[in-house]
DNA sequence: AATGAATGAGAATTCATTCAT
DNA sequence: TATGAATGAATTCTCATTCAT
């Protein structure tokens, strides 16, 4: 019974370590991030860290895996909902990431300003779970164009690369002064963009 | 008296080094570019490099000044034009990237990759600019309002933000193997999208 | 009561924790050698092998201790032996180390390459045990001379190091691929040396 | 012209780490010596050490390349020549290696001591040249077995073997108190064992 | 102006040892 | 006794920048 309490314990501190990681990536950068200061931040000595983590790359790709597989699961889920219309999905997308933002803005933040800094150190892994997500939206608009409802002069390639590099670049923006910007807004400017942006003209009528 | 020419060897080193530096930073990124690298490329001594730029940042920041003075001085004249609709300014603008992008391709991977790097090192003038340049697209975005031809619903911001996400996602996209899509598909399909996206319902009718 | 049981228990413990030391000083090395391992080895933990030993030197030195006293015990046994020729008594010893180290190739293996490390950290140790080795190696060699036997004009001390030596390195390249060398043939081969090396030339007629 | 000056200055000053590193390596042992040390023992600072050596295994390697360097010269050209004996030739053997200990004091500290440390660390290049100078041994013995001048009975390999590791052993000795040690003693000794030791029992008559 | 050898601050990581349980 | 998670001291190596030539 003890050995579910030790590995409570150390998945607890395991996970400690990674927030602290999170607070302090998102605040210096991965390159400007000191391993001691997360093992300070974590109220861990700097060696304990390499109980849990292998290195420093290590720790920082933790934090990818972890936001991907959230996001993974969710997207998987909606593509497969009945209930929903293909716009609607679309909606619940940018809702699943949104809400993700404001639910766990570090993170988040460590999310699109590093993504660039996890390409080179993972590449391979990157792409995989970029092209999962990509592949996520693409089923979406192909359902879409399917039943006539968005726009079908638009290759569902660009279409999910468009859309993606979008969300990720607004996101951006309010990364860099997330206090000023309201997310709320820009959701819904989202949405509508998306929306008009894929919508069949006929139905516009 | 011989001065202009001085001036204007040193004007060609010191471009010369910054095509360089443009090259190994697309290589490499920021943080694993090593300046011996690019005084190397450039034909220089790596002490050379000081003559010219004051570090490693300073080097790095010219790279993004010259990119939005090229983007900023497009991007004024473009909203001055009477001759052209604001629909067609936006295509315009479209163009501006595209051809960016197929021109100085290397240029273009380290503006996009290393945003968050110059952010970092340049907090002011990285706001500065970037504002700058919303407030061109702002105009013809406002324009385009007023006739009624743009979605009067979506902040300008969001916008400018979310079509340059996107567009830059999709260059990526293609820079990464130019070789293998058509860039013209893509901007026929990118323009689609911004034009229905931006698109007034009531003129679709 | 059962103090003689827990002391054999105990003893029990510590001497297999000396065997999974001599297992992986010898495959790696003193200072390559991680107490991780050698506790991993024994299927102790960490923390006990700090119950036994008082630290990585000391249970290092504690092989060595254990080598020594083999070593000396026999060399002893063989110098007082009347039933024996100088001569003989060469061979015996030959035959000493060529059982120690068909027997215990691993504790052979540590005794031989880390010479150095037990000299460096046990300075004084090492001179006592073998300027006590070498002592005994003088009494038979000084029989044998004394008897006409040997040799007269080497000293006891260089003959002795110098037999060793070669032993040492002909049996090193037998433990590097025990299966390919005969370790008779050797044996023979390097009494041969011995003999017509220490034997005085007159009795060669 | 001052391309040469350039050359021989570094040359110099890469040759002056390099009997830094002797003294630092001789002194404390390969694990114990600290890069700094060795860099302040050669008057630069600790960065300069990697402009002349990639790292610390690599420094080391080239005390051991050069000490294996002039004694392959040397044993090839013994080997080869007409004017000698097998017994004279043997004799030279051993002088090329006192003669290097007696000149080259502190390095030949470090070839003895640090034998197995080199072995770990470089392995293949260990095996080469030891086979390579073990080749020449048995050269010159097998020029001596078929004048009848050495032992037949002994297998050549053994020879080399034992040979070589009595040579390293009574040098080991010698290395652990270099002072108190008449290494010209030593010489004189070891020429007499292998002499008699190698010596066909016939001559002797 | 140009060079490129020299500098040295800075940080990640390892692992023997401890100690609360 | 036994454990093994936690510690933190200690050291190599990198690379932007300087400066004597």
């Amino acid at each position: 019974m003890n050995h579910t309490k030790v590995k409570t314990v150390s998945e607890e501190k395991r996970q400690a370590i990674l927030e602290a990681a999170v607070e302090i990536f998102s605040q210096f950068g991965y390159h400007h991030a000191k391993m001691a200061l997360i093992a300070e931040t974590a109220g861990v000595a700097a060696g304990s860290l390499y109980l849990y983590y292998k290195n420093k790359a290590d720790l920082f790709s933790e934090i990818f895996e972890q936001i991907w597989n959230h996001l993974d699961r969710h997207t998987c889920e909606l593509t497969r909902r009945n209930d929903l219309t293909p716009r609607q999905k679309m909606d619940c997308l940018v809702d699943l990431i949104f809400d993700f933002f404001s639910l766990k803005t570090p993170t988040a933040l460590v999310f699109v300003n590093e993504q660039n800094t996890w390409y080179q150190l993972e590449r391979k892994r990157f792409v995989a779970y970029r092209d999962r997500f990509l592949q996520g939206i693409d089923t979406i608009f192909q359902q879409g164009q399917q039943l006539g409802e968005f726009n079908g002069r638009v290759s569902p390639a660009t279409f999910c690369y468009f859309i993606f590099g979008g969300l990720r670049r607004v996101l951006e923006t309010w990364a860099h002064s997330p206090g000023q910007i309201n997310l709320e807004a820009i959701r819904r400017d989202v949405k509508e963009l998306i929306q008009y942006g894929i919508q069949r003209e006929a139905t516009l009528k």
